[in-house]
DNA sequence: AAGTGGTCTAGACCACCGC
DNA sequence: CGGTGGTCTAGACCACTTC
C-alpha cells in the first residue's frame, strides 16, 4: 500500500506539472508561467493554481514578487522548513547507512525533568530506551529516550522497527516536536561511547514529541558528534506589520 | 510611520478577532467557532476565514483537524517556525537589553571561505565587521559578518543603527537566510572575550542570508555561549504522500 | 445524518511592477 | 499602461469525524 504518487487533488497536478517544468527547463530565478496562464494550461480555477504554488513556496523551490512574477528558487536556497525525521531518515538523507546499539532498555519511574518534559506526574511509570547511533558503522550519537508506559510499554516495543512506526500503529503518531538545541562538554563516559577526546565538545538536542492533538508522546535526548553533525535550517524574515 | 495595527485586509480584521477569543475564553484544545460561524459573525466569505485561519495556523495559535473542527494550541507548542532576527531582536525577545562593542572594522578581500558562501569571486572586495555581544552587559556572543563592499561599504555603515535596516534602506532587504548549527570548542581568544573557561563549548551559527530574489547579502558566524544560549525549534513530521 | 474542514469554480477588484 | 500576484465573493461538492 501507500505505492505510486496519489494524484487525488488538483493542486498536486498542477504543482507536479511546475516541478517537471522547472526541473526540465528552467533555470533559478526564471519566471515560471503566469498563474493565468497555468489556469488555461491545466483547465482549473486561480485558486487552485495558487494552493499548488503555495505549496512549491512551502517547498522553498519558488517564491514570488508581487506585480512582477513566480520565479524558480536560487540552488543556494533549497532547504526548506526543517522537518522532524527519525535518526534513520536523517541519516539516510545525508548519506550515510544508519544502525544503532541498545545500551539500556528498561521500565523506570519519571523523575522531575521527565515527569515535567512529558507533563505527567512524577514517578509515573515510562519506558526507557538508550542507543548508541552508528553512521556507517561510527559512533554519531547518543539517544536516550523516554515514553509513559501508557504509550508504549516496554512489552510491545520492538526494536527491529522503527520506533515512530510502532507508535503510530498504536495510535500514538507523532506529528510535531519542539527541539531545543545547546553546545555541552562531553562526560568522560558519553566521550568513549562515542570515540572521541574526552572533554570534547557536542551538539545536546533535548526533544519533546506530541501528537497532532497536542499529546505529549515522547521525550528524547541526542548528543551528536560535533566533529560528525550539524544542523542546517532556513529561516525567513518576518514581514508583518506591527 | 508604521503606527498602529494596520487592518487593511478584511482576514487580518478576522484573525486579529480570533486571537481575541482565543486569549480571552479559551483554553488550549477547546474548539474555535467552526469556518461557517465566523463567515457569519465577520460577514466575510469561506476563503477569508480560511486565510485568516491559515496565518493562525502559520502562527502555532490554531491546528485543525479534517471534519471535527479547528482548536486553540497547547501552550507547550508555542513555539512557531524559526524566524530570521537579529541579535538585538533576539536578545529582546529572551528578555534581555543588548548591546555590543566593536573589535574590528574594516574593508578586506574576500578569501576563499567567504567567497564561496556569498557567491562572489576571491579577492571581491567587502566589508568587515567583528562585534562582541552583549546581553545586560554581559559577553554573549562574537559575531563576524562580510558584506560585499557592493552592498555595504565602511563608508555608508553607521554603527549606531541596526544592519538590517540599514541594509533595508540602500536596497538589500534580507528577506530569508540559510544557518548552520554546530558545536565547538573555543579558542583562547574567543574564550577570554566571552569570559568563559578556557577550552568551553559554544555553539556556532553560520548564516548566509539572501534578499528576496535570491541575492545574496551577507556572511556571518557567531559564536555563543553555551551556558547562556540556546536555540529553540519547532518542527512537524511530513505527512505528505509518497 | 449532521457538522466539520478540504478542495474547487468562475468570476471580481486591488496593489504593485516594468515599460 | 498592461500584466502580475494579492485579496475577496458566493456559491458547490467531497472527505472525514462524531453522534
Amino acid at each position: 500500500m501507500t505505492k505510486g504518487v496519489r494524484m487525488t487533488h488538483k493542486y498536486e497536478i498542477v504543482a507536479t506539472g511546475v516541478r517537471e517544468i522547472i526541473s526540465q527547463s528552467l533555470a533559478p530565478h526564471d519566471a515560471l508561467p503566469s498563474e493565468r496562464e497555468l489556469m488555461a494550461t491545466y483547465g482549473v480555477s486561480r485558486m487552485t493554481v495558487r494552493a499548488a504554488i503555495a505549496k512549491l513556496i512551502d517547498e522553498g523551490r519558488v517564491y514570488n514578487v508581487h506585480g512582477s512574477g513566480t520565479y524558480v528558487g536560487s540552488i543556494d536556497l533549497f532547504a526548506k522548513t526543517p522537518k522532524l525525521t527519525s535518526f534513520t531518515e536523517d541519516m539516510t538523507s545525508r548519506g550515510y547507512v544508519a544502525s544503532s546499539r541498545v545500551l539500556a532498555l528498561s521500565r523506570m519511574d519519571a523523575d522531575e525533568d521527565v515527569a515535567v518534559r512529558l507533563g505527567i506526574p512524577v514517578a509515573t511509570e515510562c519506558t526507557y530506551l538508550r542507543r548508541l547511533r552508528l553512521a556507517d558503522n561510527n559512533p554519531m550519537a547518543i539517544e536516550d529516550v523516554y515514553l509513559p508506559r501508557a504509550v508504549l510499554d516496554i512489552e510491545h516495543l520492538h526494536l527491529d522497527q522503527s520506533l515512530y512506526a510502532q507508535l503510530a500503529g498504536s495510535g500514538h503518531e507523532v506529528y510535531r516536536a519542539e527541539q531545543e538545541i545547546q553546545a555541552i562538554t562531553l562526560s568522560k563516559e558519553d566521550s568513549r561511547l562515542l570515540a572521541v577526546p574526552d572533554g570534547s565538545a557536542a551538539l545536546r538536542v533535548e526533544r519533546v514529541s506530541s501528537s497532532r492533538h497536542g499529546q505529549l508522546i515522547e521525550f528524547a535526548t541526542t548528543i551528536y558528534r560535533a566533529d560528525r553533525y550539524n544542523f542546517h535550517i532556513a529561516v525567513t524574515r518576518d514581514h508583518n506589520e506591527k
